[in-house]
DNA sequence: GTGGTCTAGACCACG
DNA sequence: GTGGTCTAGACCACC
């Protein structure tokens, strides 16, 4: 799988797993329908314990991005009722537009850094 | 000053401040050589610990936008010096906009969501 | 026969079949010396494996819901002799109860969704 | 606190903790702003796990009952954005009517134990 | 002091 | 085989 974790990053490392797996979704890389890998083997290719797998494997269950058959594996959701705050969503684009601006780019260097940004998250998705 | 602290926002109180003066600078509110108000004003104002304030400017002196001139209290440092890693600029970014893809937004959606933030983020600073 | 299971819900699927079970006999669809369906044609019928139907079966035998006939499959039970403790009734009574409290429901609607939900339990049964 | 685990009772310890807590919620006896006991201190006198009550008071957090303000304690929220599905507060009640009628209680005894369960989930909360 | 994260290792429930 | 729960004990972050 195409998960990773890094010591330096200040996230914890479930939430690492958390938002590796989002980032899979959003690029359209992991359907519906699709497994994910078990516990015991991404905790084996990172080299982290399986209990900090399951922790993020059990928020994505809770956020209804996957869904768990208990003895079969790990799933990913069909995507109804997630209905995210729109507050919920602005809070870190603010938080990340500020620190770009903090760094010194102009407004026009940021849009089209996102634009970059955004193709690079679909690419991945391939034949989406 | 118009910092605020929110108890039901999942950032610790120190990094709200941190978040909060950093937001008043890249909308230009603070500029270099203002005077940041004392720690103790702060302290006082939003019902918060002491030591809370002091951690936050000392993280916001360590990364270099801030510094202490002896007998004048904290003030705004000039830019220059202040090169942040471009990856250290791109992961913010990258996990609000998957989060934006998630909920469900499209590409043009983001992009103008982007600009709104932008504008909303120089107005507040006036003349600039 | 109309047993179903949901993939998307939270409890085991040897659950559901259980609870569906229930719910027939609950009901009066399913009567006193009626017979079940083969752990083969469930297991066929909802796509299931057979050792997940049986172990269904096993425990509404130990229950005492059903019995095996030997030769004649499993059928259901005489009501005598099923004295459930009245604490274990309440619990689950309780818990639900209790959700509903949270939900911002006023103890009026509540007895009215007992009521409705009463009759329509029995309803299914018909003549009873 | 007036929290109890049973190691009988089908359910996770965590569970319990999180049913008993919400018990407390819903009968008023725990209000809005009101803190709950520390982590540590329920482990100890329930004789668990200090992750086994962490992972309850979690769940608290993640549905939206209790905020928790990081080295400062766990206290209640305000209940707004509680709005839960309805089919998701009928299933357990449908489940729960389900035994009942199998024990063999008529609908009139049904009612009535769901007027005096109601009656004491709300007595324990005293002066509301 | 508070809660959060992580590890190691055990045992259970499900399919 | 899968995921779920629990324990014991460690270390960190926050206030």
């Amino acid at each position: 799988m195409f998960l990773t974790v890094d010591s330096e990053d200040k996230r914890p490392l479930y939430q690492q797993i958390v938002d590796g797996v989002k980032a899979l979704i959003a690029s359209g890389e992991l359907r519906e329908g699709m497994g994910l890998p078990s516990v015991r083997q991404v905790a084996g290719d990172l080299g982290v314990n399986l209990n900090t797998i399951a922790v993020a494997y059990r928020q994505l269950q809770a956020e209804g991005l996957v869904h768990v058959r208990h003895g079969a594996g790990t799933v990913v959701s069909s995507r109804h009722g997630r209905e995210v705050e729109e507050e919920e969503l602005r809070k870190p684009l603010r938080s990340a537009l500020t620190q770009l601006i903090l760094g010194g780019r102009s407004d026009r260097e940021i849009v089209t850094a996102v634009r970059r940004e955004l193709k690079l998250l679909h690419e991945r998705g391939g034949s989406r």
